[in-house]
DNA sequence: GTCGGACCTGACGCTGACGTCAGGGTCAAG
DNA sequence: CTTGACCCTGACGTCAGCGTCAGGTCCGAC
């Protein structure tokens, strides 16, 4: 595949392909004339890579945890790395959910008082 | 309260401070001499400002958002807006969930391959 | 009166994940 | 053999949330 087609079936920018490999992130074979082409496992990779991404990881522990990502293959420092991460965005979640559930607080406050001292209500 | 004794009780820095001020995050009122002086709900407004910026909003969005949150009083605009971040932080969570669940596949998948076939497991 | 610590206002620096522009090859189609 | 869509390599721009340094003020303690 060429690189406009990976981006569009992963949904990013060509930019980003580029970025990814001047990371190490993401590889490709280079044609005669020095063109990019990508095996079909790149799309998954990229997929990867974004979910990595947004999840706050910075491209270069993501760099040290694809491999084994991939291949299943990891060394002891390898897992306690993935571990942590995965730790890191647990407690994330947990705090997301917390300031979710504090925000619909506040939603619910927000109704309770249009409902029954605001003037809006009636206009 | 002065901004240093805030910042303490708030677990932020005071530049942080400063530049929610200059934000428009957070009020002060000044000394004579021109030194901040915060009352004691400051350090609340600093837990949520803290609260939504990690959880992905600017500061634009929170300014937009924090009078309704202490004051409980909120025009329709200003529900409909609470409510698109609340899907978004809640979006948000769901998406990280499931990243967090895939790295957990990873784990056990690393473990089973360390458990039957790597060299590793006998050194 | 002076000393150290906290405070002030600029204002530039930093980081990460790209966007974007400049200037120039590549390639299938007509 | 030219057009147009796609690709290439630099390299600078951007944005947010601060960190940090410079140069000066304020204040309680001794």
């Amino acid at each position: 595949m060429r690189i406009g087609e990976v981006a569009a079936a992963a949904g990013v920018s060509v930019r980003a392909l580029r970025y990814y490999e001047e990371q190490g992130l993401l590889e490709s074979e280079r044609s005669p004339s020095g063109q990019r082409r990508y095996a079909e496992g790149a799309v998954g990779r990229v997929h990867w890579i974004q979910l990595l991404l947004r999840a706050g990881l910075p491209s270069r522990a993501i760099v040290d945890l694809l491999p084994c990502v991939h291949t299943g293959v990891a060394t002891p420092e390898m897992v306690a790395r993935l571990t942590a991460e995965r730790d890191r965005i647990d407690q994330q979640v947990r705090e997301l959910t917390a300031t979710r559930d504090r925000m619909d607080e506040v939603l619910a406050a927000t109704l309770r008082y249009t409902a029954t001292g605001s003037c809006a209500a009636a206009g």
